[in-house]
RNA sequence: GGGAAAGUCGCAUAGUGGCAAUUGCAACAGACUGUAAAUCUGUCCUCUUCGGAGUUCGGUGGUUCGAGUCCACCCUUUCCCA
């Protein structure tokens, strides 16, 4: 049977460097789980491997997506999908590593099949929240799918914005594609979740924040600049500089407000992959795992 | 030395007689099936059998049925004149 080695864990944990020297020892190939390094544009704000470290492992699914195509958890399930596949009719094993805990669901349990929905009706009930407000996507939605209505997080407008959206699109009611029947994938997980000690992982936040503005983080964020309204760039790292090159705060401040952020992220991961049941977790803090240990 | 202004729950801020006290941030906990580094929710003085109970607004006194709000003095900070 061959093996999903999953090296997951909050951002800043160490899973990069982690998830190398087990692929060398298995010696295997890693793909990428991250939302953001996916872009081509994107590189020192989101942390990605540096070249040594991605010479001596291959990685997959890193600086290969423009942040002017769609991209969604979807389309990143088929690659991954694809990508692992071939890899494992040559290896008996591969890492996956990454820090976004929805993508990693859709390589292990897949994502339901939903319609295709047109950017027509996007922009549509977008505007409809814009001009008439929440309350009224919340009706129409009471309306169209009073299952999921009952359900879902009303106040949430991406959801509630979501779940009309296929409404529309399909003209059925969104709970209908939502089975959420796991699908079967042919090969074993191990899920290794990295963590620790808070105050260490504060720590290793603000040191890499810092070396990443000593990088040329702000150079980086000037040419994205012109883009900012894109969602791949609604991103810890570079929305801060975005708006102190809008003057509305200080440089000082962005940088302080990256750290922030960037560590308000790395509960969020921890909330997600904390109800990730099969987890191996590994306090880095507390112990010097040996890789070999694990294997 | 003289004058002015201000001190509110981690920080910032609202509050000029009915207030456990506004709002923002931070923090903490959580949710999450196609925007996910996104988006959203709850808690946030203490205790609580969640009905309440007890202590709060620099300090000490006072006025008042009632004081963060009014008065007196004191302490601290900032600014202006020396």
């Amino acid at each position: 049977m061959k093996t999903l080695y999953i090296i997951a864990g909050p951002t800043a944990s160490g899973k990069t460097s982690f998830a190398i020297e087990l692929a060398q020892k298995l010696n295997t190939e890693i793909v990428s789980a991250d939302s953001r390094q996916i872009f081509q544009q994107m590189n020192i704000g989101v942390a990605r491997p540096t070249i040594e470290e991605l010479n001596k492992v291959k990685h997959h699914l890193i600086g290969v997506w423009s942040i002017f195509d769609k991209y969604n958890v979807s389309v990143y399930e088929n690659q991954a999908d694809e990508i692992i596949n071939q890899l494992f009719q040559n290896k008996d094993n591969v890492v996956l590593c990454g820090g976004s805990g929805l993508y990693i669901n859709a390589v292990i349990n897949g994502i339901d099949d939903m319609p295709v929905c047109d950017e027509q009706i996007r922009l549509q009930i977008q505007n409809l929240l814009e001009t008439k407000g929440l309350s009224h996507l919340q009706e129409l939605l009471k309306e169209k799918d009073p299952e999921y209505y009952a359900m879902a997080d009303i106040q949430n407008q991406r959801r509630v914005s979501r779940a009309l959206e296929v409404c529309l699109q399909s003209g059925k009611p969104y709970s209908i594609f939502r089975n959420q029947k796991k699908k079967e994938k042919n090969f074993r997980v191990r899920f290794i979740g990295l963590e620790r000690d808070r105050e260490e992982l504060i720590f290793r936040i603000n040191k890499r924040v810092d070396e990443m503005i000593d990088l040329g983080l702000e150079q980086e964020a000037v040419e994205l600049y012109p883009h900012k309204e894109l969602q791949a760039l609604n991103t810890v790292g570079y929305k801060e500089f975005f708006e102190y090159f809008d003057n509305k705060i200080s440089k000082q401040q962005a940088i302080e407000l990256i750290k922030i952020h960037t560590r308000q992220y790395a509960k969020r991961q921890m909330t997600w992959f904390r109800k990730e049941k099969d987890i191996e977790w590994i306090n880095l803090s507390k112990s010097t795992i040996n890789i070999d240990d694990i294997l």
